[in-house]
RNA sequence: UCCCUAGUAGCUCAGUUGGUUAGAGCGGCGGACUGUUAAUCCGUAGGUCGUAGGUUCAAGUCCUACCUGGGGAGCCA
């Protein structure tokens, strides 16, 4: 047997000491010929590994650098330095892995994101990325925790589908026909993908909430939660064109049940966080604190990331309908003064992004949960609201803001009468023919429910104060990048 | 995709109104050091200044295009 060793994170939390034990992990650093700083992965912190005078001779001890693997066994003490409670004093080291200290890239010193993101193979091993991986961990844990404990089900929605008429984004085609120019083509010039894997045209997915619909309609409560496929040419800091996306779908649930879902889902997941990552979010706060300490003044957030975290769990989340919003917008100073760039004049236009801003970091200093936006600007199986005024037709969507990154979750009652679904998507030209099983649902046993989608790099980011969401997933891709 | 901005040593950066041989810290390498904490001290190597054109007696510095990174916008999660 191999893996005999205890982990890092055990032994530093020891209350016993004078026992032997032995540890493998990778150095961090290499002080004075004696103090190696090792880590296993298992918690930010490192284990002072000490090596005695004369234990390894010459050769060996040049080896102990940076990035190397070893394994070390000795008697662990409580440490005669001050930076540790604890120490191992090696009776033996072994040198699993050589690291080459000329060519590898991650120094004992602050490296830019940029920079790790160019060697996002080895970035693991920092503090910054050992931390935000922990807790990108933890956050996925919580999520089926949640989940299960209330009996939802764990729906596996498919990767390929051939649907592509949800109008969720451009997507990336999946095909194993040639490239170059030979498919087979119908008469109009057009591929032919009868003879394509499937059959037919097939892409990768961009959302799995209509197959989760189904499932819905049968498990009462479902949940997905998997990879997304967006082939937009989005650059930004909140995008990315491989994410990984929850999808509840509730049946006999309404819009209200429905957010109240949602503001319980959030606050679970970051308690459950706070509660179970407190060092490693400690590192991260520290970390962001620092960072801020560089901006002026009027761009730090002026709340710690623990506070913030601490602040969402104890409040309600604010709600108020689309209509309430533009209200608050078009009587804002700010409107007044003509400091949005694009001025609140009239019902029924899309709030932008500074709008947003506007309502979560000014006005209300929350998250908040908007509802019962304008029918023209949501998606086709969003449920129409009744008693509307006329020319103020509006669907019972809801969006939480969140402070920092906008929008964090996009939901709905679904349009579960036929006759609407049929008339919105003959409205919007989505093609009846192809969702035939979509529509199925709305003629057997059709229900009032409910669901929302939320992005789960984006919540990893609000949680450990990532402003870039390239750096809380291991190996992003997005326009024009698909290393590792 | 659009707007703004940056690219100088392995990393983080400095480099004046265009003017001699482009600098520092960290890291690397060589050495010293038996309680260090991003150890410290001495010494040392390391650069086609993003790429390609152009302006000029002279370009790291000015202009144009392209590439890459960052910020903002749009699309959204």
């Amino acid at each position: 047997m191999y893996n005999q060793r205890t982990k890092i994170k055990a032994l530093l939390s020891s209350e016993a000491t004078h026992f032997q034990t032995t540890v493998m992990g990778w150095v961090r650093s290499f002080r004075n010929n004696q103090f190696i700083a090792l880590n296993d992965g298992s918690t930010n912190n490192n284990l002072q590994v000490v090596v005695e005078l004369g234990m390894l001779d010459e050769s060996n001890l040049k080896r102990i650098t940076i990035g190397a693997c070893i394994r070390a066994s000795g008697e662990l003490l409580p440490s005669m330095g001050k930076g540790q409670k604890v120490e191992l004093k090696a009776s033996a080291i072994e040198i699993l892995g050589d690291s080459d200290a000329e060519t590898f890239p991650i120094q004992p010193k602050r490296h830019s994101l940029e920079f790790l993101r160019e060697n996002a193979h080895l970035r693991f091993r920092t503090n910054t990325f050992g931390a935000v991986f922990r807790v990108r961990h933890a956050l996925a844990f919580a999520i089926h925790q949640f989940f299960n404990s209330k009996g939802f089900v764990y729906m596996h929605t498919p990767v390929i589908t051939g649907s592509d008429a949800e109008g969720a984004g451009e997507m990336f085609r999946v095909t194993t026909l040639p490239i170059d120019g030979s498919a087979p083509r119908n008469e109009d010039g057009s591929i032919n993908f009868k003879s394509d894997f499937f059959g037919r045209s097939t892409n990768l997915t961009v959302s799995g909430q209509l197959e989760g619909e189904l499932a819905a309609m049968a498990f009462s409560e479902i949940y997905t939660f998997g990879p997304t496929f967006r082939a937009e040419n989005s650059n930004t800091p909140r995008h990315l064109a491989e994410f990984w996306m929850i999808e509840p779908e509730m049946a006999f649930y309404d819009l209200e049940d429905n957010a109240n879902l949602a503001e319980e889902f959030i606050k679970y997941i970051i308690r459950y966080a706070t509660e179970y990552c407190s060092e490693d979010l400690a590192f991260l706060a520290q970390r962001l604190e620092e960072e801020e300490k560089a901006l002026p003044q009027e761009k730090r957030s002026g709340m710690g990331l623990l506070e913030k975290l601490d602040f969402v769990v104890k409040n309600h989340f604010e709600r108020i309908t689309y209509t309430q919003a533009i209200d608050i917008l078009r009587e804002s100073n700010h409107n007044k003064k003509k400091k949005f760039q694009y001025p609140i004049d009239q019902w029924g236009i899309d709030l932008q992004s500074e709008h947003e801003r506007y309502l979560v970091e000014k006005h209300f200093q929350k998250p908040v949960i908007l509802t019962n936006y304008p029918a023209k600007i949501k998606a086709f199986y969003m449920r129409l609201d009744e008693n509307c005024p006329p020319d103020r037709q509006t669907v019972a969507a809801m969006d939480i803001l969140a402070p920092g990154i906008g929008e964090i979750v996009g939901g709905s009652q679904r349009e579960e009468r036929m006759d609407h679904l049929l008339r919105r998507m003959r409205e919007m030209h989505i093609p009846e023919k192809e969702l035939w099983w979509y529509l199925d649902t709305r003629r057997f046993g059709s229900c009032v429910h409910s669901g929302f989608g939320l992005g789960f790099e984006r919540l990893v980011q609000f949680v450990t104060g990532m402003n870039n969401i390239r750096d809380v997933i291991a190996f992003p891709r997005y326009p024009g990048n698909a290393e590792f």
